[in-house]
Formats: structure tokens, C-alpha cells, sequence
DNA sequence: CGCAACATTGAACGGTATCAAGTATGGTGG
DNA sequence: CCACCATACTTGATACCGTTCAATGTTGCG
């Protein structure tokens, strides 16, 4: 269930790969069939290809149904940054909606499925059915959220709490998702990758993903992630569980706002 | 007119106070008047005063009519970093009526006046107009593209980059919201809140503004900033106009999405 | 087998933090 | 108006974290 590289191989059928997202946003079942009329089929992208170009008009929302993703900023020097990554059942550009172009690149981390739902479809949609828009509205100030909790670590963190909180976070995003609270998963990063996200180099990241692994709270190899010790990798990370449970507190605390 | 501090003291009508989020979000004079029926009265505060309380229940949206404003999010060490600034004319909230509590303080950078709409009104409003709701999500994803662009200098650049991009983008949205291009305003923020906006120690913001000075760059002394050589402070900001100027196309390019 | 990508290790350099001290600046009460 | 104090700003010396460069080991794959 966790090697997201099978999913890919096998075709799923749309509302399979609907449900997640549906599960995360609180879809009902009619709004869940509404989009997934409105849908183009689904796509299979191989390991590294573009889901979404940088500049490229939007044209589509994409919703990622398999495997992982990375939205990704070139500068002008060659350095990148990656800002965000994505896992299966979440939305990847519900904020670039807003933009007449996207401001990143987003590309697969693994073989993965995305289901794009062009604008003119989605806006009628949106039109009609309010709670659709609302959930859009709600992914975009998730990933808002998420993104700020990167910029607290970015600005005031060393290498090690900045690494440990990002294994933290991705593992509790794909629980939040999809699986049980399993302690093992593949995570398809290169260490280059690593440093990407976390604004270090690549030395550095090994370096620290040694000091982790030697003070036995994670194994890391062949992309393969086991948290042994999660009480103390959350701790040096300084991972609070509170920042990302709204997500979950959604269905009990948006029915008096919706 | 750049004096935000003359504008606090100077009680304004609640539709001068509204203009200019009105102008940012492009909404129709109907949708105004109707947002302004719903609002509170205006809250006038003083400089450090708190407009939103760490952990406060959402109950209003807040608008931020006039002065400059800082949301902050402080760590257990103490430490803290300041993760948004807002000028004039910015909703300060809009990503987080989707939680059910605020994930940050935002405190009075300056004297300021905010115009609370309350939760309740705001949800009738959002239903019956669907372009207020839609101008919210859009705020909503403005922030997060302003955020991911700090993300990207937070983890890549050096300090004078990130000091000198910062001055261009505050420089930037305080003309978008209001003012013509002038390159001389009050800039409220003492060295310690820079050092925590750009995540580094104050004294190393000390010696980074004097680099820029000493290159003839900018003046800043008493929180009053002077740009006299704008290209060369974009040149090694590697400020790149486009990503804020999605901020502006939304009246070309969002009829054809809306 | 051999190549390419990834991972690991070491040494030297540099940017930024930290600590500590000193200098404006502005506001307050006498 | 002055003495005083608090806050902000400035400057220097030192230490550390992370980078860079360079070399070596390892894994997977055609």
C-alpha cells in the first residue's frame, strides 16, 4: 500500500482515484460525481515528468490520484528550491487557479496519476455547486499553511531539527491520507532532493541524515524511510501534530461556517 | 500620505476604509456596499497592539484599512519569525476562516485600524455572492504566492539578497495598494523585526544595511526608507516583478475564469 | 562489465551567529 | 531645560554551522 510506484502500474478506475481527494475535502458524494464528470481522463506520467510547467497557462486543475509530487522554483543562477511536495489525494495548483500562469514547476517524484479538470468545466462547476469552490478555497489555505510551517523551519532551524521535521511531516501526511499509522514508507527523494527542500547542500544532508540514523531514530536507505524511534524524531523536530490537524478538524468545525 | 501613523489618528469613514481592498480585489460597488452592511465597526489600535491573538478563535474576517501589520509565529525556544507583513488594504485572514483557530499573532506594525466582518455575516454573504467569495480565495492564494516566493529566498539566498528583496517588495505592494511609485516611505520595522522577518540576528541585519547603504543603494534611518538607486536594488535582489504582478492581471486574465 | 547516478568522507573556507561593549536617540520626570 | 533611562543602533572579536571542492565508495542498470 505504500509503494506508490504499483498504483501507477495499475490503472485504477476514476472513482478510486477520486476518493481520496474526496475524503480529505468532505465531498459529497454528488460533488464527488460532478468533478469526476467534469474530468478528463485520467493521466500516467513516468518517474520525473512535468505534471505542470513553470509559466505554463492554467488551463487545468490537477488533482494528484497516485505517487508523489514536487512543485519546484529554478532561479536565475541554476540553484532550485522545491516548495512544496505533494502526496496522493491532494490538489496541485487549487491557488494557481487565480493566476493567469503557474509560478512552478510541479514534477513526479514517482510514476503517479493526475486527474486534470479543465478551468471551463471547474468554473461552471464552482458556479453551481458552492461547497465545490469552498473546498478549493480550503486546499489552497492548507497547502498556505503547511507552506508557512516551511518558512518557520527554513528561517530559524538547523539542518537537523529542519530534516527531522520534514520526515515528520511527510509521514504524517500520508496517514492523513490514506494509510495507517505505519512507521515505514518509501520516500522517493534523493538526497540532492533532500537538500532542495531543506536549503541545504547535499553534504550536508548526508552528514545529518547520519547523525539521525546514528542516534537511532530513523533508517534511511535505497528510498526507503523506517521511523524507529517517533517519539524522539518528533521531538528534535519539534513536530506539532496541532498545525496539520486542521485538516482534520474540518468536518466538525466548518459546518457552522460553510 | 505615506505617513501611516497620520491616518490612525484621523478616523476615516468606513467606505474610504474599504476602497482599497475593494480596488485590490476588484469587487463590484454592489459587493462592497454589501460587505460593509455586514462589517463591525472599525477598530482602531495602537503600534504593538494585537489584532489577532495566537490560537484566538476565528470569528471575523479583518481587514487591515490602515497602517502595517506582522504576523508572527514564536517558537518554544523563544525564538520567534515573523511570516507575513501586511500593508493597507489587505485582508489579513482570509486563509484562515478555513481553521477553526488562528495559527499566528498579527500585532500593529504601526497605529492601524482593522474592519472585522463577523463570521456568521460573512458566510451568508459568501453564499449569496459568489465574487466575494471567489476575491477571498484569491487573497487567499495572493498570500500563499507571497509566502512561497520568501520560501524560496529564506532557503537560497544570502542576506543582502534577501534584505534588499524584501525592501523591494514592501516598497512594491505599498504602491500597488495605494501610492504612486515613490521610493521614499515609512518603514516601521526596527532591525530586530527585520532580522526576524529575514531569519537572521539582528546584527547581522546591522551590518547587511550598511553594505547597502555604503553601495549607495538605499538611506534608512528613523523607520524611513529612501530608494535611490531602484535598478541596482532590484539587480541583487534578483526582484523579479512578474510574481506580484499576477496580483494586477486578475482583471485581464480572471474574466475568461470567472 | 562498465558506466552513471547516488552516497560517503575529509579538509578548508566563509557567512552568519553569538557575546560583549559602546554610541546614538527619544521620552520622561524633576 | 536637564538628567536619566530605555530602546535602538553600531562595532569588534571569536566560534560554529554549513558550503565548497575533491576524492572515494556503492548501487543499479544496460
Amino acid at each position: 500500500m505504500f509503494d506508490t510506484r504499483d498504483k501507477s502500474s495499475m490503472p485504477l478506475s476514476p472513482p478510486a482515484l477520486l476518493s481520496k481527494l474526496a475524503r480529505r475535502l468532505m465531498l459529497s458524494p454528488s460533488d464527488q460525481k460532478a468533478l469526476l464528470a467534469a474530468a478528463s481522463p485520467p493521466r500516467h506520467v513516468a518517474k520525473g515528468d512535468h505534471l505542470i510547467e513553470e509559466g505554463q497557462k492554467t488551463t487545468s486543475l490537477v488533482i494528484l490520484c497516485s505517487g508523489m509530487a514536487r512543485s519546484l522554483r529554478t532561479l536565475e543562477d541554476g540553484s532550485q528550491q522545491i516548495v512544496a511536495i505533494f502526496v496522493a489525494g491532494e490538489a496541485l495548483n487549487p491557488g494557481e487557479l487565480m493566476f493567469p500562469r503557474s509560478r512552478t514547476a510541479i514534477s513526479a517524484l514517482t510514476p503517479a496519476t493526475s486527474l486534470p479538470i479543465p478551468l471551463e468545466k471547474l468554473n461552471q462547476l464552482v458556479s453551481e455547486r458552492p461547497t465545490i469552490a469552498r473546498a478549493l478555497w480550503w486546499e489552497t489555505a492548507a497547502q498556505a499553511a503547511i507552506q508557512q510551517e516551511w518558512m518557520v523551519w527554513l528561517g530559524r532551524r538547523s539542518a537537523s531539527v529542519r530534516l527531522a521535521h520534514l520526515l515528520c511531516e511527510v509521514s504524517y501526511r500520508l496517514q492523513a491520507g490514506d494509510q495507517d499509522a505505519k512507521d515505514a514508507f518509501d520516500l522517493p527523494l534523493t538526497q540532492h532532493e533532500l537538500a532542495d527542500i531543506l536549503g541545504l547542500s547535499t553534504v550536508h544532508v548526508n552528514r545529518t541524515l547520519q547523525v539521525l540514523r546514528s542516534r537511532n531514530l530513523i533508517e534511511l536507505s535505497r528510498n526507503r524511510l523506517t521511523i524507529r524511534d517517533k517519539a524522539g524524531l518528533y521531538e528534535i523536530a519539534e513536530f506539532d501534530i496541532q498545525y496539520l490537524s486542521g485538516l482534520k478538524q474540518l468536518d466538525a468545525g466548518e459546518s457552522q461556517n460553510a
